[in-house]
DNA sequence: CTGAAAGCGCTAACAC
DNA sequence: GTGTTAGCGCTTTCAG
């Protein structure tokens, strides 16, 4: 384990310059047979060239930066292979990095990347970082944020409001008409999606919704027995982080579904299809790779890509007229 | 978005030389004031230290490299999680690629993630890979396997047949005696669990089991029909990966868990507590830990750490007696 | 076509 | 304490 072999060993190895060999490695123009010398003595060596190094002349690595919120959620997993998946098509490693909803460590996290020199960072961070995405675009690098609209930052987002909206007009269209509401937090995808819910509830001439929030799994019982003391006929869970526990409660609460209740969550998930459940479903691994393509695009201005939701009903609100 | 301001630029603001820039930022003795006026110039001309330039003097980067097959299965998730943990609390960060189960892609990553000088590996790969991570070994970058033992290389493991012999004893217990089993591939991991599920149920006098093999969730249904036809009294899934499908075909197949057929699977997830799916464990996040914990302590001979599964019973075998 | 030499941004002796 | 001077491994003019 002495000194990795450098350029230098191989030009040593081949009997020619450092020069030819970085020529040979990225396809300059090289006699044959220099060339074949070199390829030799770069096998033999085992010669493995430094991609540090390198970018420290573009000033830039071919690494896509990625700071996540909670890699535990259908949501941001399925974003994360769209964005490895288009990372990959354009030669980029993805480097990674979850916050566990923690604000401090998302700032670092961002900090972090730009020290990497990134070449594009995609975050699905809050506010705090947006400071620094901007100077990090001002320095020419690309940063697109997901789930939430920034000005002068690429963005990348689902119609929230429709998606609310439409969660609302299909438990009418299948005859609900007392909703209660699992929300987690204030992020603007939460708040839209509500907002989107209670409108078209009111636009059907229903009463609002009670909405209830939960900001954790453990927290999720607790709020769904809340719910259920006003008995609605109809629950709906925006995040698909706290489906789960949404349904756990419902059953333990010896409600059937959709019989007693219907249940109507955010997030398209392996299990949905197997039990049933109806969602709401955002385009989770195009919008990674929408993400990326940002990155790898770099357009000079902001670009916002809106994304529409989709219905999968499968039962859990029961038949639709 | 010209030139990114450098430790040059920092020096000449402050009116110091580079020397004690460096020495401000990373610790060394500096007056009182001078260290305040590198402060000054590194805040206003908001300067981010290129990380990449630092570790070509240590020929290292802070980074460590992760290869997974598939990022989509419990198991490979949360030992992501544990990876991102402890590289997180050693101040790294974690250098991600998926491979979606093709050996190319493999060997192309681990590759790259040799030419990125990563601190350390960490792979879930196949045989393809070892040789380069043996060398990349010999040059002082410590590499990890997980989910199989590599002579010369440390390895995080599930102790398999202690898996396969757990499961058999389970089904023993709950009086379960015609096992069927969906396998899936001849990955080391599934051979044992195989072998020990076999000689559990050979220890116990019970006939030995059918296996079949299905590569991917499409090939399940098939598989599970094929297992059907011996009218068994309990399915067994092999991998994680598998179990919605496989739950998905018995229950299409008209069956119900555990009254007509037992159900017993691989690996922890969300869902198996809501559905009262009984699993056999492995300790993934803590795996995940440990494999992070050999790359960053980088123990100079190969080390092994073989893990106990667990059983979690929740009532998909029946009652255990 | 190929080599010599000048950096890229930063750290690490070595002097003052 | 602080500046000077070498490099780290590689790319890229600029000559030859």
């Amino acid at each position: 384990m002495g000194k990795r072999t450098t350029i230098g060993d191989v030009a040593t190895a081949a009997g020619v310059s450092v020069a030819t060999v970085s020529r040979v490695l990225n396809g300059g123009a090289v006699k044959e047979d220099t060339a074949a010398r070199v390829w030799e003595a770069v096998t033999t060596l085992e010669y493995t060239p430094n991609a540090l190094t390198k970018s420290i002349f573009s000033g830039r690595s071919n690494t896509i930066g990625v700071v996540i919120r909670d890699l535990n959620s259908p949501f941001y997993l399925d974003l994360m292979r769209g964005i490895d998946e288009v990372a990959g098509a354009n030669d980029s490693l993805v480097m990674f990095a979850n916050t566990y909803r923690h604000p401090d460590r998302e700032v670092a996290h961002v900090r972090t990347m730009d020290e990497q020199r990134v070449r594009g960072l995609i975050v699905t961070t809050g506010e705090t970082t947006d400071a620094r995405s901007r100077s990090m675009t001002a320095n020419g690098t690309p940063c697109v944020v997901v789930a939430r609209a920034v000005a002068g930052l690429h963005s990348v987002i689902l119609d929230n409001v429709a998606a609310g909206r439409m969660m609302a007009e299909h438990l009418v269209a299948c005859g609900r008409s007392s909703v209660g509401v699992v929300a987690s937090g204030q992020r603007p995808s939460q708040v839209e999606r509500t907002a989107g819910l209670r409108d078209a509830l009111a636009g059907a001439g229903l009463p609002a919704p009670v909405v209830v929030d939960a900001g954790t799994e453990d927290e999720v019982a607790a709020a769904v027995s809340t719910l259920l003391r006003g008995r609605p006929d109809a629950v709906v869970c925006l995040t698909g982080r706290l489906t789960v526990a949404t349904y756990t409660a419902l059953t333990a609460a010896g409600l059937t579904i959709p019989g007693d209740v219907a249940l109507l969550t955010m997030d398209e998930f392996a299990w949905a299809a197997a039990l049933g459940i109806t969602v709401v479903a955002q385009p989770s691994y195009e919008m990674g790779r929408q993400a990326a393509s940002l990155v790898v695009e770099a357009p000079a201005d902001p670009v916002h890509r809106v994304f529409a939701p989709t219905l999968v009903a499968r039962g859990s609100c029961g038949e639709a007229r």
